[in-house]
DNA sequence: TACCAGGAGAGCG
DNA sequence: CGCTCTCATGGT
């Protein structure tokens, strides 16, 4: 029986949660174990632990260079650089004191598309119950540690594309099968290039995803933000739609044009990064104080 | 049991 | 445009 074995790197990481930000609605595919967060990133099984200035990588297959986790994570990103543009107010201050840590990520196109894809109308248990079942029906089995449960690859959209519309209706996915199959037909097909969305300015690229059924402004901006990091991808969500109206217009409700324009202009340079936290602001903190839609 | 969560799109004036 | 309804599912 040949030996398995496990290939682990330790980088510097100072100002990182790696708990706050895979529960941070951004990416649906992380565990906390006994072992640490699991999760797969690049095709591969992972598993991360931290201390107050170190993040330690650990996989089952042969690292190369790492940095495909490196970028994953985007652990050049200097937090101050982003932090020091975002506006000094009272809810965008208090935001950051509850989130210290918390990060954007820079995650795969087409997992992150399929993923936001079906989130829509979903709590983010179900989004990460639907990923889950998806995965483990379609991907591809991953090398893991000895003893250690079976870990799945994201199918890709070639994958998708075989699958019936039942077959991902079974995956729990309902009206948002239809969908998620059409938008793996246009990138199988190459109507849709993913890899090329990222050079583009972010107003068409925004277009070309927005041609996609069951990709509206939201999905949109999310997939823009989580896959290519553009700056002032500003995904409007319900919870960032409180929080902007809680925090920002005492409770008023000025329409979603109104609220998109302030945005841009009043959080900066990195209002993406800055919508980041205020969605969690907002949901995890002061999700009890509730004003209707 | 009825209702809620929470985006996109269709239909309507 | 701007409003309202529907879509599928799991949880209270």
């Amino acid at each position: 029986m040949p030996l398995k074995m496990l290939f682990r790197k330790t980088f510097p990481a100072r100002d990182y949660d790696l708990g706050l930000t895979f529960t941070s609605g951004q990416a649906f595919r992380w565990d906390q174990t006994a072992r640490g967060w699991e999760g797969v990133v690049a095709g591969r099984w992972v598993c991360l632990t931290q201390d107050e200035t170190t993040i330690t990588c650990e996989t089952a297959s042969p690292a190369g260079d790492w940095l495909w986790v490196v970028d994953y994570l985007q652990l050049g990103v200097e937090m101050k650089r982003i932090t020091g543009t975002f506006p000094i107010d009272g809810p965008m201050l208090s935001a950051l004191r509850s989130c210290r840590g918390l990060r954007l990520l820079k995650q795969d196109p087409w997992e992150v598309l399929a993923s936001y894809i079906l989130s829509s109308t979903k709590q983010i248990v179900q989004i990460r119950q639907v990923v889950a079942t998806l995965c483990r029906s379609y991907g591809l089995l991953l090398p893991v540690p000895p003893g250690h449960p079976p870990a799945h690859s994201f199918p890709g959209p070639k994958a998708i594309t075989r699958c019936s519309e039942a077959e991902l209706r079974a995956c729990k996915m309902g009206f948002r099968a239809p969908y998620l199959k059409a938008a793996a037909q246009a990138v199988d097909a190459g109507r849709l290039d993913l890899g090329a969305l990222g050079r583009l300015p972010v107003k068409q690229a925004r277009e070309r995803l927005m041609a996609l059924p069951g990709v509206g402004p939201k999905v949109a901006n999310c997939v823009l933000l989580s896959a290519y990091n553009f700056p002032t991808a500003f995904p409007l969500d319900v919870w960032v739609l409180r929080a902007l109206r809680e925090l920002y217009f005492q409770g008023k409700r000025p329409i979603l044009k109104r609220l998109l324009r302030f945005s841009e202009a009043h959080f900066g340079p990195w209002s993406g990064y800055a919508q980041l936290y205020l969605f969690h602001y907002k949901r995890v903190i002061l999700k009890n104080r509730k004003n209707h839609l």
